[in-house]
DNA sequence: ACCTGAACACCGTTCAAGT
DNA sequence: ACCTGAACACCGTTCAAGT
């Protein structure tokens, strides 16, 4: 009863990510406001301010907690072909969930701290397919690129799409065609055979 | 001089997007305002609704400027290998010079009106490649999907060395690696050898 | 500890009025 | 034709005050 004039419970940091969240997609980035949160929690604005820092910070929680959702793949004996595959499907998957703050996020540096778990994945994967110790770097961020490169295209024409007719995207064999052929550059590059 | 009280010459709208680019080189996409872009070019902020409709119409010009200095390769009967790099060079360059305007259209569908140029000159590379013609499409998007990420990354890690201490980058060998990459796996599946 | 209202320094844009 | 000031409906955020 001491808490709120308009609702029963005190405000939490993760109460208020998961409805940003929900503007984001529902919105997109652009249009999240900390007053519109604040009206859509039913909440003052400013008492917004004690669970986060600032819009950036905000902003920050929410890719923290999309972020928590990315399913890894397991380390268990299974061939770097279906790890990769499967890496990419789960990323692709998290940014047909949440487009505009996937392409938000994509070319904000700084709103994701540090990818340091998914970095070691991708190292992991690269050295099961025979990568050579020195061309890991190179070879990572190569990959991480064409990956996030091949989502971006997607999630762009996906919501360029929405205000226009055009018919079937096609998106999914696309997707398909362009791991294939990644994964076939690294076999053909690296594969004792 | 009835044409202004502070300026001699009336505004034309090549002016305000020069300026506008400028300032988004300068401070970024996010820092740029109409009311800004007035005080730089020492006019009334309302001046500039004359000559440009609104903020993303003034947006829209300031990339339609910068896409008409993508230079792109010529069609000469040189090799195909040697067009797709210096198509891959040549955005890669307009990046390197508007890192944060090629970000912001890069995650902002609908700001370039339509890339038909662009896509005409792929299509002829990918034809000399000896791609068929009915994977023309599925592998147009996916080469422009590589590229795309592969800048982008290379643009976000540039913006967020800005503000630490990091080393030399070593982008220049990454891009080439990759850009290797993608052309031998076109070599791959398509040469007759 | 948590909330809140008023206030400040910004935005983009409309509109009626000026030359 | 081109410019302008005032005004409107928004922003993010600070701060002093409330419980």
């Amino acid at each position: 009863m001491a808490v709120s004039a308009r609702r029963g419970l005190p405000l939490t940091s993760e109460e208020i990510y998961a409805a940003a969240l929900r503007l984001i997609d529902t919105a997109g980035v652009d249009a999240l406001s900390m007053r519109k949160l604040a009206a859509d929690l039913d909440v003052n604005p400013m008492s917004l301010y004690h669970h986060v820092e600032s819009k950036t910070g905000l902003l920050r929680g929410v890719c923290r907690l999309v972020d928590s959702r990315l399913q890894l793949p397991p380390d268990d004996g299974s061939p770097w072909q279906d790890q990769l595959r499967a890496l990419a499907h789960a990323y692709r998957s998290i940014a047909q969930s949440h487009p505009s703050l996937w392409l938000h996020v994509n070319s904000h540096p700084g709103v994701i701290d540090q990818k340091g778990e998914l970095w070691t994945v991708y190292n992991r994967i690269l050295v099961a397919a025979g990568v050579p110790f020195d061309e890991l770097a190179h070879t990572r961020k190569a990959l991480v690129a064409f990956v996030i490169g091949l989502i971006s295209s997607e999630t762009i024409g996906f919501l360029q799409a929405l205000g226009e007719e055009e018919g079937e995207t096609d998106a999914d064999a696309t997707f398909e065609v362009a791991v294939d052929l990644i994964i076939a550059s690294l076999e053909a590059r690296h594969s004792r055979t």
